[in-house]
RNA sequence: GCGGGAGUAGUUCAGUUGGUUAGAACGCUGGCCUGUCACGUCAGAGGUCGCGGGUUCAAGUCCCGUCUCUCGCGCCA
C-alpha cells in the first residue's frame, strides 16, 4: 500500500492513486451493503466538521454518499481530515454501517448508511469554485458558462448527459435493428445557395475557395440512397450561422434518416415507432398509438401555427366573413380577422389584458381586441361597432357563453395567425391550461411545397428544394405555386418542432421542374447541384427520410428550458465560447497561408 | 438589424430626492465544537459600483456613448 502523509507534512500535497481501485459509486450504496469494506472516490460536496466528527458529502456522477471521520475509529486518518475542503478530490477506504437510530437523512438516496473512513487519500485539491456546485443555483449563466466544467458537474445538469447518451443508444439500438447503416458524411463540404448562412471554411491549398460546414447532410443521405445503402441513419452534427435562441445553437445535432423504396407513410411509421421506444425506454412515458395528425391547413386554421401544442384546447375561430361590413373599419378591411375565445376569462384584469396586448404587438400587431361577456351586455371597448345580427353571429360562431372573454386580430393573415398564435400559448402557459406532465406528439402533414419571399421577391422551398410534390401537384406547382402541396410531414412536441422530413425527387424531371419554379435556372442548377441532377440520372431509387433535433428532444425530454442545458459545452447568444473564448484573432502568418487578408473593419488585435 | 431585462464584495442581491467611511446573506480565512446533513458558534478579511466620457461643490444614483449576458422579433429551406 502507499505510504500517506501525515497531518504535520504538507497536508495539502496530492496522494497517488495508487494501486487503489474504485468498488462502488456514491449512489449505489444501501443498508445491504452494511459491513463491507467499500473504495469511493469523488468530490467533496459538504464538509461539516465537528471538531471531533467531520462528515464530508462525497460525490460522483451518479450520487451522494456521506463519509465520517472518526477520531475513535481512526485517529490518524481523522488528523488530516481538517483540511479538506469543497471540491477536493478524495478516495475513501471505509466501511459501510448505519446511521445511528433517528439520524437517517430521508431526503437522501443512501440517507440510512453512511462510509465510516479506515484511511483516506486526498487525490486533488481545488481552488474555492467560483459558484456552489449544487442544484439549487445561485450563480449567473454567463459565469457558469466560463467554468463550465464545474457547472457540469451539477447533478442535475450530469442526469441531462446520462439522460442524452442513453437516447442517443436506444436510437442507435432501434434503427440497427431494422437494417439501418450508419455511415459518416463530410463535415467539410460545398456550400449551397438556399437556406441558413453558411459556415465557411477557407482552404489553404486551394486559395480563394471555401467549404462550408454542412447544414445538414441532406444531399449526402440522398447520394447515399443513390448508392443503394438503401437504410442510412447518422447522429451528426450541423451548422447554421443564424441567430441564436433559447433552443438554437449554431451548432446543433440530428438523428438523420433516409431510406429507399418508401412512401412517407413508412417513414412516418418508422420514426413514430423510434420516437414511441425512445420515450418507453428512457423516460418510461407511453406515447399514443399511433400519433395524432393534422394538416398544416387545419393547424394554420385551428392554431395560427405549423406547430400546435395539442396539450391544450383553446382554438382560433375565423370571423372574417361576419366583421366584412361592420363599422370597426380594421376588422372590415381586413385579410383575416380571427377570434381566441378564453372560457371563463372575463375575470381578467385591465392589466392582464394590456400585458397581453404589449404581448401581441411582438408579432406585429397594432393592438388587441377583447369582448367580456357579462350576463347582460358584453364588455369591450369594441362592442359598439357591431350590429345586432353581427353578435349574434359572433356569439354563435365563437360558442360564447357568460363568463369568457374573447380576444381578436385583424390585419393581415400571416400576423394575424402567427400573433393568436403564440398568443393562445402564451394564454395556455399563464392560465396553467399545460399539463406538464404529459408529452403531446403530433404530425403535422399536406404542408405547402413553396412560401413567397416578399424579401427575395420569389417563391422559396418551405421544406427544402428536394422535396417532392404531392401527386398531380407539378402541374398546380405551374399554375397557382402557392397552393401546390408537398410530400412532407414534421413531428411537433408540445408546441416544439422537433422533426421534419419528406419523400425527395428521385427522377431528374421532377427535381427539374422544382428548380425552375424556384427560379433556379438549369446553369445555376448545373452548377450548384450537377452531382446531384447526374446521380438522379443512374437509376436514383424512390427515397425519403426524416431528421430530428437531438438537442431540442433531449431538452423536452430532461424539462430543460434551454438547449444549453443539454449541449456539453454551448456557445452564447452571440455564438462565442465563454470557457475557450472562441472565436478569435488568428496570426497573420496563417492568414497569409489561406491568402485571406482582412477588411481594415474586420481586423482585430491578433496573438 | 430591432425591442425588453440584467451588470455593485468570490456569489446572489439591497442601496431612498445626487450628500458622512457603499450594506446584507451565502461563501472564504482563523478559533471553538463527537451525530451533522445548506451543522452550529465567535472573530476577521474582502469593492476598478461593466467600461469611457459628461453635468455637478459632490455621481453606484442624472445625461451621452459603448461592451457583455439573457429573453424575444427579424433571420433560421
Amino acid at each position: 500500500m502507499d505510504p500517506i502523509l501525515s497531518a504535520d507534512e504538507a497536508p495539502r500535497a496530492a496522494d497517488p492513486l495508487g494501486d487503489w481501485r474504485r468498488t462502488h459509486t456514491c449512489s449505489k450504496l444501501t443498508a445491504a451493503d452494511i459491513g463491507a469494506e467499500v473504495c469511493i472516490m469523488g468530490w467533496v460536496q459538504f464538509r461539516r466538521d465537528h471538531g471531533g466528527l467531520i462528515f464530508v458529502d462525497l460525490r460522483d456522477r451518479e450520487g451522494l454518499t456521506q463519509v465520517v471521520f472518526s477520531p475513535d475509529h481512526a485517529p490518524a486518518a481523522h488528523a488530516r481530515a481538517h483540511v479538506v475542503r469543497s471540491e477536493y478530490v478524495l478516495a475513501i477506504r471505509g466501511t459501510v454501517r448505519p446511521r445511528p437510530e433517528g439520524m437517517a437523512n430521508p431526503n437522501m438516496v443512501t440517507g440510512e448508511i453512511e462510509v465510516v473512513v479506515n484511511d483516506w487519500k486526498l487525490l486533488n485539491t481545488a481552488k474555492t469554485p467560483p459558484f456552489t456546485i449544487e442544484d439549487r443555483i445561485d450563480a449567473g449563466e454567463a459565469l457558469r458558462l466560463k467554468y463550465r466544467y464545474l457547472d457540469l458537474r451539477r447533478p442535475k445538469l450530469a442526469q441531462n448527459f446520462i439522460l442524452r447518451s442513453k437516447a442517443a443508444q436506444s436510437v442507435r439500438r432501434y434503427l440497427d435493428s431494422l437494417g439501418f447503416l450508419e455511415v459518416e458524411t463530410p463535415m467539410l463540404t460545398k456550400s449551397t445557395p438556399e437556406g441558413a448562412r453558411d459556415f465557411l471554411v477557407p482552404s489553404r491549398v486551394n486559395q480563394g475557395e471555401f467549404f462550408a460546414l454542412p447544414q445538414s447532410p441532406q444531399l449526402f443521405k440522398q447520394l447515399l440512397m443513390v448508392a443503394g445503402m438503401e437504410r442510412y441513419y447518422q447522429i451528426v452534427k450541423c451548422f447554421r450561422d443564424e441567430d441564436l435562441r433559447a433552443d438554437r445553437q449554431p451548432e446543433f445535432t440530428q438523428i438523420d434518416i433516409e431510406m429507399s423504396f418508401v412512401d412517407e407513410e413508412q417513414v412516418m411509421g418508422m420514426a413514430e415507432t423510434m420516437i414511441r421506444t425512445l420515450f418507453s425506454e428512457c423516460l418510461n412515458k407511453e406515447l399514443p398509438t399511433p400519433f395524432p395528425r393534422m394538416t398544416y391547413d387545419d393547424a394554420m386554421r385551428d392554431y395560427g401555427l405549423d406547430k400546435p401544442d395539442v396539450r391544450f384546447d383553446l382554438k382560433l375561430t375565423d370571423v372574417s366573413d361576419i366583421v366584412r361590413g361592420c363599422e370597426l373599419r380594421v376588422f372590415a378591411k381586413a385579410e383575416l380577422v380571427k377570434g381566441l375565445r378564453v372560457p371563463g376569462g372575463e375575470t381578467m384584469t385591465r392589466k392582464e389584458i394590456d400585458e397581453l396586448t404589449e404581448f401581441v404587438k411582438i408579432y406585429g400587431a397594432q393592438g388587441l381586441a377583447w369582448i367580456k361577456i357579462r350576463e347582460n351586455e358584453w364588455q369591450s371597448p369594441i362592442a359598439k361597432f357591431f350590429s345586432d345580427a353581427e353578435r349574434s353571429a359572433l356569439a354563435e360562431r365563437l360558442e360564447l357563453k357568460v363568463g369568457d372573454i374573447v380576444f381578436f386580430q385583424a390585419g393581415a393573415s400571416d400576423m394575424v395567425n402567427n400573433a393568436l398564435g403564440y398568443l393562445r400559448v402564451q394564454l395556455g402557459e399563464r392560465l396553467g391550461l399545460i399539463d406538464e406532465s404529459v408529452f403531446a406528439p403530433l404530425w403535422v402533414t399536406d404542408f405547402p411545397l413553396l412560401e413567397y419571399s416578399p424579401e427575395d421577391k420569389r417563391w422559396v422551398a418551405k421544406h427544402h428544394p428536394f422535396t417532392s410534390p404531392k401527386d398531380g401537384h407539378l402541374e398546380v406547382l405551374k399554375s397557382d405555386p402557392g397552393a401546390a402541396l408537398a410530400r412532407a410531414y414534421d413531428l411537433v412536441l408540445n408546441g416544439s418542432e422537433i422533426g421534419g422530413g419528406s419523400i425527395r425527387n428521385h427522377t431528374l424531371d421532377k427535381q427539374s421542374a422544382m428548380f425552375e419554379a424556384l427560379g433556379i435556372d438549369a446553369q445555376e442548377a448545373e452548377e450548384k447541384f450537377s452531382f446531384l441532377l447526374n446521380a438522379l440520372q443512374y437509376g436514383a431509387p424512390p427515397h425519403g427520410g426524416i431528421a430530428f433535433g437531438l438537442d431540442r428532444l433531449i431538452m423536452l425530454m430532461a424539462g430543460a428550458k434551454s438547449i444549453r442545458d443539454v449541449i456539453a459545452f454551448p456557445k452564447t447568444q452571440k455564438a462565442t465560447c465563454l470557457m475557450t473564448e472562441a472565436p478569435s484573432a488568428v496570426a497573420s502568418k496563417q492568414l497569409r497561408e489561406l491568402g485571406i487578408k482582412l477588411r481594415e473593419s474586420a481586423a482585430k488585435e491578433s496573438q
